[in-house]
DNA sequence: ATTTGCCTATCTACTAGTAGGTATATATCT
DNA sequence: AGATATATACCTACTAGTAGATAGGCAAAT
C-alpha cells in the first residue's frame, strides 16, 4: 500500500473511532513517520482527505453490493448488518455514523459526498427490502424507504447507544432488527 | 437566569448543535460578553462544565418523568418522543446522541454521569412499556429492555441521519415508531 | 530536465487552563 | 454606626500546547 492509500486508511479509522473534530494530521503522521507537511502534500485540506475517504466508502458499497448480487434477499440483508457488526466489534463506528455528527460544520463538497453516500445506501436497502417484500420473505407494514431508514436509523443509534452501555448490546439489537423484519 | 447558569444553557446549546469537540469556552464567553477566565471561575475545566450539563439533563427527566406520572402509556411514549422531535426542529439533537459520539475520550467521572442518564432513560422506557404491554396498549414480540432500546437507537439514528436527509424524515420516523409498538 | 515524494522551518489562529489583581457587595466585629 | 474582613464576580495578562496550512529546499526516480 503506498503512503497515500495508507494515509487514507488511518484517517478513515481514526475517524470511525474518535470523529472528525478529534483527530488531527499529527496522529497520522507520527503513526507513518511522515511530517506533517507531507499529508499536505497529498491531500491540501483535511477536507480534501475526508472525501477521499467518504469516495473509498461509497466505491466499497459499489463492490458489496455486486459480491452478493446473487443472494437472496434476507442474505443481503444480513450481510449489510455484518459489516456494521464487525466493525463495532473493532471499536469502530459507520462512516455515515461517525461524519453526521458534524454534517453541519462541513463544506457543500464534503456534505454533498456524504449525501451520494446515504443515498445509495438509502436506494439499495429499498429496492432490496421492497424485493423481499413481494417475494414475501419480509412482513412489514411501513412505507419501504421509511423502513429502509429505519433500518439504519437502528444501526446508527445501536453504535451510539452501545458505546455507553454494553458492546454485547449492539449484536442483540442487530438480531432484533433482522426477526423483525422476518416477522418471527 | 444568572451567569452560572447562562454557561450551562449556552453549553448544552452548543454539544447538542456541534458536539463537545466543536465547542470551545470562547464560544461562550463571546455570547455572554465576559471573559475566557471567567467561565474558568464557575467551571475549572471543561469537563465540570459537560458534568454539570449532563445532570442538568438528569433533573429534567426526573421532571418529565414526575409530571407525566398520571398520563397512560402511549400518551407517556408519545411525549417522550416529542420532546426529542422539538430539539430536532431547533437544530438540536438529544445529549445522550451528542455525547456518546465522544464517549471514549471522556474521563471516568464523565462516563459515569452520561451512564446515569442512559440508565435512567432505558430503565424509565422499559417500566413503561412493560405497563402498556400487559393492558394491550402496546403489542411486541421482542425482550422488553431490548424494545427499549431500540426505541432509542431509533431516535439517536434518526436524529443523525435527519441531518444528512431531510428534516421531515425525523417527523416520518418518529410516527412510524409509534404505529410499530401499537401495531397498527 | 522534470516530476515525485518527501523534508525543514515557519506561520497564524486557536485551545484549555492559570496566576494574580480589583471593584463591589455582604457579613461580622468593635 | 463605622470599621474591618470576607466572599463574589469578574478582569488582565499570560502559558504551553496544538491545530491546519504554507513556502521553499532537496534527493531520487523517470
Amino acid at each position: 500500500m503506498n503512503t497515500r492509500d495508507k494515509i487514507i486508511q488511518l484517517g478513515d479509522n481514526l475517524i470511525r473511532e474518535r470523529g472528525y473534530n478529534a483527530f488531527s494530521f499529527s496522529d497520522i503522521s507520527k503513526e507513518l513517520s511522515i511530517k506533517n507537511a507531507s499529508i499536505h502534500y497529498y491531500f491540501p485540506t483535511k477536507s480534501a482527505l475526508v472525501i477521499s475517504i467518504i469516495r473509498k466508502h461509497i466505491m466499497q458499497l459499489e463492490k458489496f453490493k455486486t459480491n452478493i448480487i446473487q443472494e437472496e434477499p434476507v442474505e443481503k440483508i444480513t450481510k449489510f448488518l455484518t459489516v456494521y457488526s464487525f466493525a463495532r466489534r473493532g471499536g469502530k463506528i459507520s462512516i455515515l455514523g461517525a461524519l453526521s455528527h458534524d454534517y453541519n460544520s462541513f463544506s457543500e463538497e464534503v456534505q454533498s459526498e456524504l449525501k451520494i453516500l446515504t443515498d445509495d445506501t438509502i436506494t439499495w436497502l429499498t429496492e432490496t427490502l421492497n424485493i423481499g417484500k413481494t417475494r414475501g420473505d419480509f412482513r412489514f407494514k411501513e412505507d419501504t424507504r421509511v423502513k429502509a431508514m429505519l433500518l439504519i436509523t437502528n444501526i446508527l443509534g445501536a453504535e451510539q447507544l452501545s458505546r455507553i452501555t454494553y458492546n454485547h448490546d449492539f449484536e442483540e439489537i442487530k438480531d432484533s432488527i433482522i426477526n423483525n423484519l422476518r416477522n418471527f
